[in-house]
RNA sequence: GGUGAGGUGGGUGAGUGGCUGAAACCACCGGUUUGCUAAACCGGCGUACGUGGAAACGCGUACCGCGGGUUCGAAUCCCGCCCUCACCGCCA
């Protein structure tokens, strides 16, 4: 959510950057709508307080008259009643006055919600995925796979892997069974990139995988992305859709210190998404999935300074593709391609070299304040006023694709060879 | 699932319906004293919104789990909700 205060101050500064959304005209007037409330809201407010103002004083002086058994005069009792006459009358105003501030703050808030980010000055325009910068390509020729050039789903059958069969049996479809050596490269990956993670300064959390309204009101999954989360009603808990979403909560109403920044934090869990309405060769096999396992990382940094710290996390993101050898290319997300609460995005995509094509692997993002001014996430320098801090989060990464790509290039005629830095996770090097 | 207790500032913890934004202590910050450290002493020490100001800061309003009610006036009384803790039962 945007501050109303940045959107006073900043305003041809917002529109023109939520002109690189593409949004409706009528969305984007909402900036001047939000201007314009409020200067109401601050008026209404005026008049609240000096009223409320003027009913403290009267109770005072009632209070001190009878204290003093002043009252008991004819004089003073009769000045007693007309302030509380008084009080009475200025208190029905005030109500009046708080039906429409109410109204109105309700107005402002709704127009916020339906506000996006404002995209980062490196944002690229365009209207969807096909206008995204190539922001970084591998060299040379893709790599072709070896062996038979099975497509993963195949090499899952082949080595006993992975089953989605069985997955439909147990739940429903979009949730695999790993099996085998299919279930310790799993396992090996997860703890590969959590220790990986862990050498760059994160620190691993284990976060709850079920989290109540507040939270997912935090992250900004609610109100809007409700159909996103499988939900338990009884109990009003939403499935996570990414661990971003507990682990940045954890400094939901926090004011941290200056020197503790940048906090960064990385977390293992399986991810449910109920990504409804989606068909076709794109939700084959592993590409997309309900239940996957991802290793987040996430931090909370100052303002001054988080840009620096997305181009870390984009390093420690390179950093475990090179070492897993898998070919990858970095887009930077255009305005029309952008996440609602992100202002900047570079998602890296693995080659596919069975299905030839690229899918998407991680994703990695400076949200600024947009999420910390939701969760009042604020930071204090030395005696200073409290800032909102700026929260950033990537993948590192999502596990199903990796899986994907990595089998599928790494096919031989003997079996699937296991990249080296795996090898001590898994015990095997290759898989017949 | 059953029963009981309780939710006050960073922490512990007082608080009679008006003098309580809230005692006291601890922590923290600044200072004085002091061979050094420590101790002692003094002072400061919440957040949000509104308003004035270049700023320092001043003024106003709100906040004692959340929401509502009673009252001229509520941390304090009443109602609803949420949460936490303890014990019992069940259980990985």
């Amino acid at each position: 959510m945007l501050e109303i205060n940045y959107i006073k101050a900043n305003r041809e500064e917002v529109l023109k950057g939520l002109k690189k959304r593409n949004l409706s005209t009528e969305v984007l007037g909402y900036v001047d709508k939000i201007i314009m409330l409020d200067g109401k809201r601050r008026a209404l407010i005026g008049k609240i307080e000096e009223s409320k103002s003027e009913v403290n004083r009267l109770s005072k002086e009632i209070g001190e008259l009878f204290r003093t058994g002043q009252a008991k005069t004819t004089e003073s009792a009769e000045k007693a009643i007309a302030g509380k006459e008084m009080v009475t009358e200025l208190k029905r105003m005030i109500t009046g006055y708080e039906k429409k501030l109410s109204k109105i703050e309700t107005s402002i808030q709704n127009h916020l919600y339906e506000l996006p980010n404002v995209p980062n000055s490196l944002v690229p325009s365009g209207a969807g995925e096909d206008d995204n910068e190539v922001f970084k390509k591998v060299s040379g020729e893709l790599p072709t796979p070896g062996g038979d050039g099975l497509p993963h789903w195949e090499l899952g059958i082949k080595y006993k892997l992975f089953d989605f069969k069985l997955g439909t049996k147990i739940t429903g479809s979009g949730f695999p069974v790993f099996t085998a050596k299919g279930a310790a490269l799993q396992r090996a990956l997860i703890s590969f990139f959590l220790d990986k993670a862990i050498k760059a300064g994160y620190t691993e959390i284990i976060p709850p995988l079920l989290v109540n309204e507040a939270t997912a009101r935090g992250t900004g999954q609610l109100p809007d992305k409700e159909g996103q989360m499988y939900h338990a009603e009884k109990d009003n808990f939403y499935l996570i859709p990414t661990a971003e979403v507990p682990i940045t909560n954890i400094y939901r109403d926090d004011i941290v210190n200056a020197a503790e920044m940048p906090i960064k934090m990385v977390g293992y869990t399986p991810c449910f998404r109920r990504e409804a309405g989606s068909y076709g060769s794109d939700v084959k096999g592993l590409n997309r999935v309900h239940q996957f396992d991802k290793v987040e990382i996430v931090q909370i940094a100052n303002p001054d300074n988080s840009y620096d710290q997305l181009t870390e996390m984009l390093s420690h993101v390179e950093g475990l593709l090179n070492d897993l050898n898998l070919p990858y290319r970095i887009l930077r997300l255009c305005g029309g391609d952008l996440g609602f609460t992100s202002a900047l995005t570079y998602d890296f995509e693995v080659w596919s070299a069975a299905q030839k094509k690229w899918l998407e692997v991680s994703s990695v993002s400076n949200f600024e304040t947009f999420q910390s001014n939701r969760m009042k996430i604020r930071y204090r320098e030395g005696t200073e006023k409290p800032r909102l801090v700026h929260t950033l989060n990537g993948s590192a990464l999502a596990l199903p694709r990796i899986m994907a790509a990595m089998l599928e290039l790494n096919q031989t005629s003997e079996g699937i060879r296991v990249p080296e830095v795996l090898v001590p996770y898994t015990s095997f090097d290759l898989i017949q």
